[in-house]
RNA sequence: GCCCCGGUAGCCCAGCGGCAGAGGCACGGUGCUCAAACCACCGACAGCGUGGGUUCAAAUCCCACCCGGGGCACCA
């Protein structure tokens, strides 16, 4: 590797000038030395603190660009070149802006809350807060040496209390509010109240709200506000000691962090309502720029689907005969002709009560599951149901598995008793946990039925010529695209209609009747918003004696985490699903229990001891990197307007451009844009999303080498020889992988920038590929990059005197036509975020000033300034070279001529069926008749012809001709 | 099983109906040098994953398949 290192070259001979990395690190460190004390990356806000102090200019009139990363996670292990890929091209981005004539806000945080500090700080004995403010630090002085272009007064940090008492103070507004469907927006909950106690709301049991005491308010209020408490089943993961969120857990039911088992269990745990979101959440990705694939998660995650409820009736055992209705959810309410069974999961709480004592008579043996009665053999198959992991349930996905309930419930429309049956593939936390079975028309129904001898109808007619006995298909027929078939009672018939009418006329008569309603289901669920945690933002709420639970007001704010000497969290055995979550703050008697006065006398009360998830510091940070130090508001509406707001181009308003992995699809932009909804519908902010483009960066992979044993060696240690690999005398295998400590493969930012230099490595990083691809970083490429910048150097300054080298005669017409054929490409480049091809046709520019051999100034500032994005520090000095005194952070970007762009002469090419046959230098004014007639006179085409007739001529001037003959 | 994204030179990638190449790495040669590195110049290397189709013309548009990466997955 030190071959290849130009720094370690004896560097005997080195002229004084010479850019390499010792001059390369000089240059960047006076550089990032003077934009810290000039505060030039300081982006003024309209404002408050952060406004300018004199009349300096109206902020407000200026153009913004709000340019975001994803906030880092400061993990202590340091960062790899893989990392700042995303920081570097915002970094380009924004920089690009500003001299393009924007207000650029430009920051990065840290999102230092969380279990991997936590579980760092336990495995170490380091409190998280000490740990986590070293990797914060750490962190800052490896990127300090990129050159990035931060407003550092506006870098936050969530573990800070003066941000997170903001976050405890969002919690709150969400706490006290309540989602109106009939505004179709939050409100506050002392609307609702206020409601109550007037009469104009009636409360469920009609009792006043006067005669309400404290618990039965609070638990009436918790079935609004769109924060609650509620004991509900819970993803628990006995091995992390905490409740997990259900987007955290994985698709075969492990944790996401630390790949634990995930059980679930009814616990009492705080909530988000951003179910009553959903329709919303879905239907603002429309006005949003971000890539179509996270769009589509989002929506799947969702997963709004239309459909109706309906009622069927079935008889009741529990004391007396009774009836009692049994609502499924279907999306095909135009089948119901076809539900000839139905399914309840497992744990459905009207099973109990269906069960007859006894089979009846007849009763398929098949269906009994070998028990003598029905209550045994549902009891048993919930054992086995219960036991099953969801890895097994998946697994066993093909073949049904269920048992009879005994009971006999009636289609509402044919009046015919249909068997009402459990099983697995019915889910409690979906719908309502009960679906009608057609099996003539679902997949799944079909699969059941047949294993269990279920009778079919078929209702919608096949279109694919199998016939309409059931009997004879080896699969059902779920086709949207057809008409209704054998579906008429007395009162209705759906017979002849198309699937969409036949939906609308049916779930008419089933309202009508009051057994049904058209409905919208979600698979998006209410979000678990507690962990038994102690590094995380308590809540801000206290118990009273009677257990009513109180917000405290703004003015206690923050609640800070306790400094504690035992914050270990209280894990178990991985698999031991009967365990139960316990809070670290609990343990510290004299935090829990506080003595406050809450407006009607000091009081003792007990705090909440769940802390908050990490996803809440980083659902509202954008808010607060435009208006950081702002000490009465969240936020200042003018400057949340000005950054933020809504616009022609932004229509729900936003951070400009987010930049960060595509791993936060479900999670954080999720919970983030369901914050800023909820701010916004209180009237907090005025933009309707947080983050109007969004742009997903790539990863930068490594190589990966492992022994024979399979087990990763440090890559950097590996020789190739003869095309093979070795590591210290044995061979190993080569394969490309994430690049990480794991792996043996990580190349820290601070190795390249030591080599080469931090322009030479954000150069790199910005062409190796596109930036949404991820590419494998190849040590050996980097100094392509190097090279670059030393022959721009070059080709302005001496490398023997470090003087000015550049020409001070005009440019000739043919390199100002180089010229503005770069900046009319790289201008596009830059603002469409292809800063691969930019980076290229910076190079080509260079490439031709070093074999003009010399450069006219005015095309050694148009380049410089064009770099300067890209390499900024390198630009400036050579900016300062070319005399001038300012920073060229807010020089105009060079604008091309569109004289320049057309060329004197273009070459057309003459084709013959499809192939070249002859070239005509024609002016680029030239018509396609005047084309066709000269390229038909060239001898050589006549030659090609040789007296063929000539069928079609196709010109298009001033660059093709193809002649058709024969 | 379903849905995205991608397969162009030894490698990373441009091109996205009209001459296969913008740029970089690696490679070969020449010059500079005592020699080398650096530098400069020159060069070779692909017919665009496969098979069909549309078109005067296909890497580019359409269809099917193969390979690689990602997401979802009994969601009624």
């Amino acid at each position: 590797m030190s071959e290849t290192t130009p720094a370690a070259t004896e560097p005997f001979r080195t002229p004084t000038f010479k850019y390499d990395a010792g001059l390369a690190a000089d240059i960047e460190a006076r550089w990032q030395d003077t934009w810290e004390k000039d505060g030039t990356f300081d982006a003024p806000n309209p404002a408050g603190p952060l406004a300018p102090h004199s009349a300096a200019g109206d902020v407000a009139a200026k153009p913004h660009a709000f340019i975001m990363d994803m906030f880092p996670y400061p993990s202590g292990a340091g960062l790899h070149v893989g990392h700042p890929l995303g920081y570097i091209a915002t970094d380009v981005y924004a920089r690009f802006q500003r001299m393009t004539g924007h207000n650029v806000l430009h920051t990065l945080g840290y999102d230092a809350f969380g279990l991997p500090a936590e579980q760092h700080a336990v495995a170490t004995g380091v409190h998280p807060r000490v740990s986590t403010e070293a990797a914060i630090a750490n962190m800052r002085a490896q990127l300090r040496r990129l050159g990035l272009g931060h407003d550092s007064r506006r870098s936050i940090s969530t573990i800070d209390p003066e941000y997170y008492r903001w976050t405890q103070w969002i919690f709150l507004q969400i706490f006290n509010s309540w989602y109106d469907p009939a505004v179709n927006a939050a409100r506050p909950i002392a609307e609702l109240i206020a409601a109550f106690a007037d009469g104009s709301r009636p409360t469920p049991d009609g009792r006043a709200w006067s005669e309400l005491s404290g618990l039965e308010r609070e638990e009436l209020l918790g079935e609004y506000r769109l924060a609650y408490s509620k004991e509900v089943p819970v993803n628990w993961c006995p091995g992390l000691g905490t409740v997990l969120a259900n987007e955290e857990v994985t698709a075969d039911g492990r944790s996401e962090r630390g790949n634990f088992p995930v059980f679930k269990s009814k616990l009492r745990q705080w909530m988000m309502r951003i179910t009553a979101y959903g329709d919303r959440l879905i239907s603002d990705l429309d006005m949003l720029d971000w890539p179509e694939a996270i769009k589509l998660q989002q929506r799947n995650w969702i997963g709004r689907s239309e459909g109706a409820r309906v009622d069927f009736t079935v008889p009741t055992h529990n004391g007396g005969a009774g009836q009692q209705p049994i609502t499924v959810f279907t999306t095909r309410p135009d089948t119901l002709f076809g539900a000839t069974y139905m399914v309840l999961a497992p744990e459905h709480e009207l099973v109990d009560a269906i069960v007859p004592a006894a089979w009846p008579a007849e009763t398929h043996a098949d269906w009994k599951g070998e028990a003598h009665t029905p209550a045994e053999a549902v009891a048993a198959y919930r054992a086995v149901a219960a036991a099953k992991s969801d890895v097994e349930r998946q697994v066993d996905a093909k073949v049904k598995t269920g048992v009879f309930t005994g009971a006999y419930a009636t289609n509402p429309v044919t009046g015919k008793p249909v068997p009402v049956f459990i099983a697995d593939y019915v889910l409690m936390g979906y719908g309502t946990g009960a679906i009608m079975a057609v099996p003539a028309h679902d997949h799944r129904d079909f699969a059941f039925a047949r294993a269990f001898s279920l009778p079919m109808t078929c209702v919608v007619e096949p279109t694919d010529g199998r016939g309409t006995d059931p009997a004879e298909w080896d699969d059902a027929f779920d086709t949207y695209d057809s008409v209704i078939v054998n579906s008429a009672n007395p009162d209705v018939s759906l017979n002849g209609l198309r699937v969409a009418e036949a939906k609308a006329a049916v779930t008419a008569w089933l309202t009508e009747r009051g057994i049904g309603e058209g409905t919208v289901n979600y698979r998006l669920r209410d979000w678990l918003f507690s962990r038994q945690r102690y590094w995380g933002e308590p809540f801000p709420i206290v118990y009273d004696e009677d257990g009513v639970m109180h917000a405290l007001p703004e003015s206690m704010l923050p609640v800070e985490v306790p400094e504690v000497d035992d914050y270990s969290p209280h894990t178990y055995d991985s698999d031991d699903a009967a365990s139960t979550p316990k809070t670290p703050l609990s343990r510290n008697e004299d935090w829990v229990s506080v003595r406050l006065d809450l407006g009607d006398g000091e009081r003792t009360y007990r705090r909440e001891t769940n802390t908050m998830p990490n996803w809440a510091g980083s659902c509202w940070y954008e808010l607060r990197y435009v208006d950081p130090v702002n000490a009465s508001k969240v936020v200042d509406p003018a400057n949340e307007a000005y950054w933020m707001g809504p616009t022609e181009q932004k229509p729900a308003g936003g951070v400009d451009l987010y930049v960060g992995g595509a791993e936060h699809a479900v999670l954080h932009l999720l919970y983030a844009r369901f914050w800023h909804k909820v701010l916004h519908d209180l009237g907090h902010v005025s933009s309707v999303e947080p983050f109007h483009k969004l742009f997903n960066q790539g990863m930068i992979t490594a190589d990966v080498y492992r022994d024979a044993r399979g087990f990763p060696v440090p890559a950097v240690e590996v020789e190739e020889v003869d095309g093979g690999y070795v590591w210290q005398g044995q061979p190993v295998t080569r394969e490309a992988g994430k690049m990480g400590k794991s792996l043996k493969n990580a190349v820290a930012p601070d190795t390249i920038c030591e080599e080469y230099g931090a322009d030479t490595l954000r150069l790199y990083e910005m062409s190796m590929g596109p930036l949404d691809v991820s590419r494998p970083w190849d040590p050996r490429a980097v100094v392509g990059s190097y090279r670059f910048l030393q022959r721009l150097w070059r080709n302005v300054v001496s490398e023997e005197t470090g003087e000015l080298v550049v020409s001070e005669e005009p440019a000739d017409e043919p390199t100002l036509r180089a010229l503005h054929k770069a900046i009319d490409g790289i201008r596009g480049d830059l603002a469409g975020l292809r800063f691969n091809t930019a980076v290229a046709k910076a190079i080509e520019l260079n490439n031709y000033l070093v074999k003009r051999g010399s450069t006219p100034r005015e095309v050694a500032q148009a380049l410089v300034l064009m770099v300067a994005p890209l390499a900024p520090h390198i630009a400036e000095e050579l900016w300062r070279k070319l005399g001038h005194t300012d920073s060229l952070a807010f020089a105009d970007f060079p604008v091309a001529d569109p004289v320049y762009l057309v060329d004197e002469a273009v070459t057309c090419v003459v084709q013959i069926k499809g192939k070249v046959r002859a070239r005509l230098e024609v002016p680029p004014t030239i018509t396609d008749a005047e084309l066709e007639a000269l390229a038909l006179a060239d001898p050589a085409v006549v030659a090609a012809i040789a007296g063929a007739p000539v069928r079609k001529v196709i010109a298009r001037a001033p660059k093709l001709v193809n002649i058709v003959t024969g």
